[in-house]
DNA sequence: ATAATTGCAAAACATTTGCGGGCAT
DNA sequence: ATGCCCGCAAATGTTTTGCAATTAT
């Protein structure tokens, strides 16, 4: 593995992350962001910084096919809503992650080191009006 | 909405992931083994009916960016294991899935209508040899 | 000085969509 | 006969990669 060297670009990706609590920002979003200080970031040197970062389990990546990932910056596994029709998503209280990956490496013989718990369905606002929200939150 | 209609395709779909039970296929594997007996059998079709019956709550779809989506023939919510180096995708017993559906509904205004449990890891076989495997299960 | 990292453009990849023709109802 | 569905090709949208230039060590 690759020596790791602290660049303004990747203190600053962090740094935004950090502050975006409970946003759950994407890639594209955190770039737009940081270009109002760092005018030619790229979005690719978002997405490897992200990336290394979510390797490192600094941070975690939220997937899901065909939407953008969007970025937790905290490390500790924890259960998040997501709403199909508008793609927010937003972070569930109250429901304890650890004895499930206590569960789960007992009855695997996988290596686990992480877990993802969503719920899906509608939110609030999708569920009154229903025609398609928008996407960017 | 449109009628839906009974079509050789939709039904060969439905069958193939009811007869792969636990190898949660994706849509292009599913085309492989369907090519066999409907040899014309487009990509996009098998996408479309897997979207269909998804939507209606018959199989499940189990996102992740960056790798192909792969289908489930149950609709219960339940827990699996996935291994980040060659991809591979397990069911993980014992793990009851409903109270968590309920807490998530007490917790969020969301109109919660499914979820998806998932843990991370490396599967014992990238646990010994710790090369890259192969993605095609 | 060295090699990791960047910005940009192009590639890769999964999935969706448009469309003319075919098939279930 | 109607209009849903198919196969094919092209488009879409996200993420990754190649490369020359830059920058941290």
């Amino acid at each position: 593995m690759a020596k790791t060297r602290s660049t303004r670009q990747r203190r600053a990706v962090l740094e935004e992350l950090l502050r975006a609590e409970g946003t759950h920002p994407t890639a594209a979003e955190l770039c737009r962001r940081l270009r109002r200080h760092l005018p030619r970031l790229g979005l690719a040197t978002v997405y490897r910084n992200l990336e290394r970062l979510a390797h490192a389990s600094i941070i975690q990546r939220l997937e899901w096919s065909g939407r953008p990932c969007r970025y937790d910056g905290t490390p500790e596994p924890h259960a998040h809503v997501r709403c199909l029709r508008c793609g927010r998503l937003e972070d569930v209280p109250g429901l304890d992650a650890a004895p499930l990956l206590r569960a789960a490496k007992a009855a695997k013989q996988y290596e686990v080191t992480g877990m993802q718990l969503e719920f899906l369905g509608l939110c609030p606002r999708c569920r009154h009006r229903r025609r398609r929200g928008r996407a960017d939150h």
